[in-house]
DNA sequence: GCTTTTGTCTAGACACTGTTTAGATTGCGT
DNA sequence: ACGCAATCTAAACAGTGTCTAGACAAAAGC
């Protein structure tokens, strides 16, 4: 679909021609699906062109990877507006999970660290200041204080935040949690109706 | 080291070796570490041999999730004798998560939908028995009664249990928790220190 | 005992993969 | 207009999982 055409013999913008292709192939296909001469094929150029722009498979895939978290951050930021405390938790973790539900195939790829480069500073951040929404609402929630802007040394109160929004994300992906139909198919509706019960239990 | 030695043509009980060399593997050099040819090699076998016993790549990889959850749920058995309430929920998730982090290769398999076969019946019933320590402490908390013993759907309160453990666990195995150093080695004990924080704010 | 059948395993090939090397081509700064 | 640096190609390399044929051995039938 987005194959660019090609007269010349250089490709002109390459490099985020790769990023689109990657993040189609991993939209359609899933991290599974994804290899590098597919997005090269995809972005009409030779399966050594992309090592030049990226350095490695890797390289490319953290790009992605950083994307995608721009993507759950822009979509958490707007998730909690107007609600304070553990109703902001919920809401939060509610978009969380259906951001895994619907992106399964960028957020299976945030959390494999075999595929990208985890220590690119770039990817730090993004994932950092994507969370920053639900540090805001874990510093409002059992008259806890204000979390330290910190990436190395993530503030305890942010974990307990995030760890339930991570694991329900993960049990959703890996099929793990009900409404799981036998197909595979996934009801979104009941989904969501459940995972607010588990948040109404979490977060009363 | 396992190289199983063989006279004969015929191997005896290659499905075990083969089982145990792709463990070995797994535990040394991580899930992305495995390769079925490595496996065979270890077992002394030529690469189509386990074919006819475990069909795929992922028949074999399915047997080696199905006793990783054995292992784990061996484990949460005896982490919450004597323990009610949050107390116990608190201690299964401390084991959990450190089930996690010291055998993180068994852990990312577990998750690794694409590597395994995930509607083995087999491996569904070892998952939902490893959970039931788990299950047990969740019905005695916050008031809330007995889970149900279905897997298909599972129940909320179990689900809410479940959750915070899941998600510490990957955010363990993907080093995103703090404790991590620059080396990339976890500081166990920081990170079990940071994980009883956590907890106690999550299960007061 | 001998033969046949059945279960195991090997050898080789197939279509892939990511990465590396050397070289072709182009755009840009001077 | 020229040279240099950036960019991309082509081909090769060492791997991968899986498939097809056939070789081997152990158990079953008689």
């Amino acid at each position: 679909m987005t194959k660019t055409k090609r007269d010349s013999y250089h490709h002109g913008d390459l490099r985020s021609a790769l990023i689109s292709a990657a993040e189609e192939i991993i939209a359609a296909e899933g991290v599974e699906g994804f290899t590098l001469r597919k997005a090269a094929r995809k972005a009409g150029v030779s399966p050594g062109a992309s090592t030049h722009h990226f350095g490695s498979m890797a390289g490319l895939l953290t790009q992605v990877a950083r994307r995608s978290y721009e993507a759950l951050g822009k979509q958490l930021a707007g998730a909690a507006e107007g609600l304070e405390g553990n109703a902001a938790l919920r809401a939060l973790t509610a978009v969380y999970v259906r951001f895994a539900r619907d992106n399964t195939g960028r957020f299976r790829l945030m959390g494999r660290t075999d595929l990208i480069e985890l220590e690119d500073d770039d990817l730090r951040a993004a994932a950092y200041r994507a969370m920053r929404p639900l540090a805001a609402a874990a510093a409002g929630t059992r008259g806890l204080g204000v979390p330290t802007p910190e990436f190395e040394r993530l503030d305890p109160r942010l974990i307990a935040a995030i760890a339930p929004a991570h694991g329900l994300a993960h049990l959703a992906t890996e099929g793990r949690l009900a409404a799981t139909m036998r197909s595979g198919e996934v009801d979104a509706q009941a989904q969501d109706a459940l995972v607010d019960e588990v948040l109404r239990a979490l977060w009363p």
